[in-house]
DNA sequence: TATATGACGTTGC
DNA sequence: AGCAACGCCATAT
């Protein structure tokens, strides 16, 4: 675990339900300010034991991969998903 | 070192 | 609003 590794699991593993964020956001708050791409490759891997569903993109569209999936955590958490995309909570 | 790649972001059309 | 071009950061070859 490279100390970059370590930054994204943290920040990653104090979302709360509910709580959304997006990428860039993350990688701001693990001190890697435009290192978005990164938080998702970092997913790609770890993103298994992480409550990645929580991490949609800048404008809330959700990550395109399993959206279905995702929209239906989401909206268990009582986040509200219209056309793929986050409507109530604004990230940043 | 250099090049390619991708769960992204911003800007311009 | 939707899409294409670039730009950007970290990794893998």
């Amino acid at each position: 675990m490279t100390p970059l590794q370590r930054a994204f699991h943290d920040v990653l593993a104090d979302l709360g339900e509910g709580e959304v964020v997006s990428y860039g956001e993350v990688a701001r708050r693990a001190g890697r300010h435009g290192a978005a791409r990164s938080v998702g490759a970092f997913l790609a891997e770890h993103g298994s034991d992480l409550p990645w569903w929580r991490v949609v993109r800048a404008d809330g569209s959700l990550a395109a991969h399993k959206v279905a999936e995702q929209q239906r955590r989401l909206r268990a958490e009582g986040v509200e998903v219209t056309g793929g995309r986050v409507t109530d909570a604004m990230p940043r």
